[in-house]
DNA sequence: CACGATTCAGTTGTGCACAACTGGATTGCT
DNA sequence: AGCAATCCAGTTGTGCACAACTGAATCGTG
């Protein structure tokens, strides 16, 4: 199967501009509540979820140990998120939102709808994007 | 304009996780070669556009000089480049490829195809991606 | 019960991404 | 010619992202 142009050459490259150019459209508006893009990220799910182990958040987000410790210490820094050991199983840790961490819900609320309403993309455009995004996501296993 | 679902809470989401799963497809097929993906997005357009000073690559990628700087310095150190001042500009840096930087070409030539067909994306649905990445990277300045 | 395998969060080390800044080179304007 | 504004690559500092590893806790199987 050899057929395409340089559109396969860009999509790649696509995916990974339009990533980066999306969290640079969050980074002024987070900015002001000291909040990085992959943090807001973990405030979200435990807004969905309510208190969350370190391993679903993993999963939730596919980002590993090594990236959410340091991460989730910085939140529970600045005071959104407490962390404590899970009594029933000592090598699990639960990550609680603080008061603070939920109030944030109400102000981030729109946020997304603001960035979506920038891109100028329709309702059938994002449909279609999420699909495609989501078969990109899942690719098979067995490389050629 | 208060339409949407957990729709467009996801769809920042799936660009974020859909680029980073993209280069871990990427990933095993470069670490043979000791190169990162930026890294090979820098390459392709040295073999596209033959020498390019920083600033362009800057521009090709929308990468800054933090950036590229210890990006470049790395690519220098493997061999796979060189740095030269242009001497009409002493500010201007222009980046060569060296022969065993251009020799890769051949052999990362056909990477890109296999992992699109890993997506199992077909020709309309990649243009269709295209298409609305484009739109989504190029959003409007004036947030509401 | 014992003990090897597995699970979990955390640490270490490398490399990107980006804001803020530096210092030298160039340009533009008078 | 003079000199402020701009341009360019590079550095510094912070925070992700991920491979590889550590050590403690738990599980599974004999």
């Amino acid at each position: 199967m050899k057929a395409s142009t340089a559109l396969d050459d860009m999509i790649c490259f696509q995916l990974y501009a339009a990533s980066r150019g999306m969290t640079a459209l969050y980074r002024p508006l987070l900015d002001p509540h000291h909040l990085t893009y992959p943090q807001y990220l973990v405030l979200r799910v435990l807004w969905h979820d309510g208190p969350t182990t370190v391993r679903d958040l993993g999963r939730a987000l596919a980002l590993d140990s090594g990236t959410l410790s340091p991460l989730l210490k910085r939140l529970e820094t600045q005071g959104f998120v407490h962390r404590l050991r899970d009594p029933g199983d000592e090598r699990v840790v639960v990550v609680h939102p603080t008061a603070e961490g939920t109030a944030l819900r109400e102000q981030l609320d729109d946020l997304t709808q603001r960035l979506i309403c920038a891109t100028g993309l329709t309702l059938d455009e994002l449909s279609t994007l999420h699909h495609l995004l989501h078969k990109a996501r899942n690719p098979r296993k067995d490389l050629p």
